[in-house]
DNA sequence: ATTATCTATAGATCTATAGATAATGC
DNA sequence: ATTATCTATAGATCTATAGATAATGC
């Protein structure tokens, strides 16, 4: 695919994507004007549409290289102590946590182009965390709970901090915090 | 203020709120054109600036009635089963809770009109919720959390799920997963 | 030749203002 | 008299298409 680009297009194609990132975060998708992102890399809009045909297929670019970014790779097995680097690695990028909150935010109204995207991704990354969970805890957890019950309450912590976070980026710790949930998940009744 | 206005008015006002709430689930604040909020009343666009002079007054009055509706009645001290029985109201109502997870999703970008509504907002209900969690757990929580830690977390659970539920209602229960969490707070390793 | 970019522009919206008309309340 | 609503419209946008021109790669 890449390969039928030149690379001249490539390297247009990704200095679009980091101008639509940034755009999208101050602004979130519907927000994101098509003449706005192309001016941050000194085309005109029109000239924007020449790489991406569409202002979704701009998005669906956004959107696929954020699952290249955070993809574990391959052979590599995810650990809970990676998870607590990678939110503290989040909390020194509010931009890219910015574009994501704004796009899941945006993504539960009909319709919305992004929606079937996070979806699919939040199925997934349940079933993952639940993975991390059982490695790193094995089958029982305080409170009675399984990995796989564990998982979404997991999930909704990092997504939730993250919106605390971008709200109040003083007045709240996330890395911190995140360790916290961490804590309690490890604080083990179990036999 | 209420007195300031005519029965006739407020009737109205009440229908536009509820119009807009539905537009704003549908398709987020800044999608919801006056237009559409106006046409689910039976009114012309410029019909309904008479009773909203601006859309972010009319935004203003949404957050406002919201505030209103989930405000803990004076003299009730908020418990935590209270909590867990507002979740599962939440289930039922899945118009309200996208209204304002689409909201707090729009809120964290630039200049947005909700956005000091919301850092008021959680950093108030992070102290409430740290109220409620000493009222029943006492000052050590399990992992060694406080109270004033824990909350975050709390507030982070609720947030976090409502996304994941509304992305797959049949796929995640929100009330069960938040009861989970609930097991985990209570599931002390306290002295 | 092909790719990248531009100008011009169609066709939809969108918010908000101005001012006219209809309905209601003293 | 005041309130509620409408028609008309200004002035900004926004996405996308058409077609011309400039730059690049064989």
């Amino acid at each position: 695919m890449s390969s039928t680009r030149t690379a001249r297009s490539e390297g247009r194609r990704a200095e679009i994507l980091r101008a639509a990132f940034e755009v999208i975060a101050e602004r979130g998708y519907r927000g994101a004007s098509l003449a706005a992102v192309a001016e941050r890399v000194g085309l005109t809009q029109q000239g924007l549409l020449h790489h991406f045909p569409t202002k979704e297929a701009l998005l669906v670019a956004v959107l696929e290289a954020r699952d290249q970014w955070d993809a574990v790779p391959p052979g590599h097995r995810l650990r809970l102590d990676l998870l607590g680097s990678l939110v503290e690695y989040n909390a020194m990028r509010p931009g890219l946590v910015q574009t994501f909150s704004a796009l899941l935010g945006e993504s539960v109204s009909e319709g919305h182009p992004a929606r079937e995207f996070f979806t699919h991704r939040y199925d997934a990354v349940r079933e993952s965390m639940g993975e991390v969970l059982r490695a790193e805890y094995g089958d029982r957890l305080p409170g009675g709970l399984t990995p796989e019950r564990a998982a979404p309450l997991l999930v909704a912590v990092m997504d939730g901090l993250q919106y605390q976070w971008l709200l109040d980026p003083d007045g709240v710790d996330m890395p911190g915090a995140f360790g916290d949930f961490l804590d309690l998940l490890g604080a083990g009744d179990a036999p």
